[in-house]
DNA sequence: TGTACATCAGTGAACGCGCGTTCACTGATGTAC
DNA sequence: TGTACATCAGTGAACGCGCGTTCACTGATGTAC
């Protein structure tokens, strides 16, 4: 009840965050069990009573930041759509409140983890790679089933695949968050989602 | 002249290509002194007479990737700017030269060395990360200028800002090596690239 | 209500291994005169 | 053409430090009867 009971209570939530933000600015290798206890104010033998080894680790990290930005995603469309009855508008909107949303980060966004791990593959166990690997398809299939409704009222511009479409709102995000933390100009991300709104709008565009 | 001494004399380039492939891979953090001697064939001491510490590797490592695909970019849409004399349709063509380059790498593209320089900043100094900020930007300045030029002939889509439709083909390019190495299908990134060329297309396509 | 036992959330000390780095030295090739 | 010297591309052995992991143990809290 006390503060320092509280605190004790989730040393296990204070290592997770901590990795998570260490991994992100350095890599997994890189991020020691060391500085997490020092971080985390517990002993090493504490960490491993909460985590069997480093591998373990690693793949609560990532189920833990993919039902989180998961969960953030799939509430943030839910609102744009029901302010909305019209998919295409729901949709803008939603990518609207997305643009917004990363633009109010002070720091900028912090970095993707699945993006993290696609770069250190080869330190990771098959469940890992395919959390990973599922976390992506579950991204495509998200936006695709938007586009898909979108599709039915107004039509694509031709050449333009929905799949590919789908794809696109994940790899500008990815790609505007490494050019982003690069440049250390946080507003570029949301400009790389508001143009994607852009070009959603261009695509189902009458002719 | 034989085989050997000719195996001798790029010890170091060999380093280099070894030590790029494991930082794709790995990361730089992961990446062994060890395993890079073991492949190059050399002993310990012999990488420390040809980098005087693993932060000068770092370093060379990214300036090295830097020129060789600034090179390898320039190249092509030089190529593509003489079969045309019009600018859109000689950045049309280089896109598609692009994505049939990309297309055509077997295993799929190795990764970008920026993206995981980027998401391991914390290991590197000033120098590097100055390094890196400098290539982004290089990027941005290539495409934008030919922006430029198609935008004095054809006038693009209102709401389309040029520079984030410049950064937008280097975060399609990033964000699509990362969805391609993750889900395994190489073609993922040259689809990206094609239809951020059909994005060019409806940019300034007359209305 | 009291007691016995189980579970939770750790502690403290020790372990071996691999890592990056240093240092004195060396054989082969190139250059000056 | 021969000799002296310099440079290049390394070798071999040793270094200490930090890393992930193990193991026996412990005090506080929760549960059964």
């Amino acid at each position: 009840m006390t503060v320092v009971s509280a605190k004790k209570r989730d040393a296990r939530e204070r290592i997770l965050s901590l990795a998570e933000q260490s991994v992100l600015e350095k890599g997994f290798a890189a991020t020691s069990i060391e500085e997490l206890i020092a971080g985390a104010g517990i002993t090493k033998s504490g960490f491993f009573y909460h985590f069997r080894d480093k591998t373990v680790l690693a793949r609560v990290l990532l189920e833990r930041y993919i039902e989180r930005e998961g969960a953030l995603f799939d509430d943030l469309f839910r609102r744009a759509d029901e302010l909305n009855e019209d998919p295409l508008h729901g949709f803008l909107v939603g990518l609207r409140m997305l643009a917004e949303m990363l633009s109010d980060l002070p720091t900028g966004h912090p970095g993707c983890l699945i993006a993290s791990y696609c770069y250190q593959e080869r330190l990771f166990d098959q469940q890992v790679r395919d959390l990973n690997r599922d976390a992506v398809l579950a991204w495509r299939a998200r936006f695709r089933e938007r586009l898909e409704q979108i599709s039915m009222r107004y039509a694509p511009h031709p050449g333009v695949d929905l799949d590919d479409l789908a794809d696109m709102l994940s790899a500008v995000v990815d790609g505007g968050i490494i050019q982003a933390k690069v440049l250390k100009e946080p507003k570029l991300l949301s400009r790389q989602v508001l143009l994607y709104r852009e070009v959603v709008r261009m695509t189902f565009q009458p002719r």
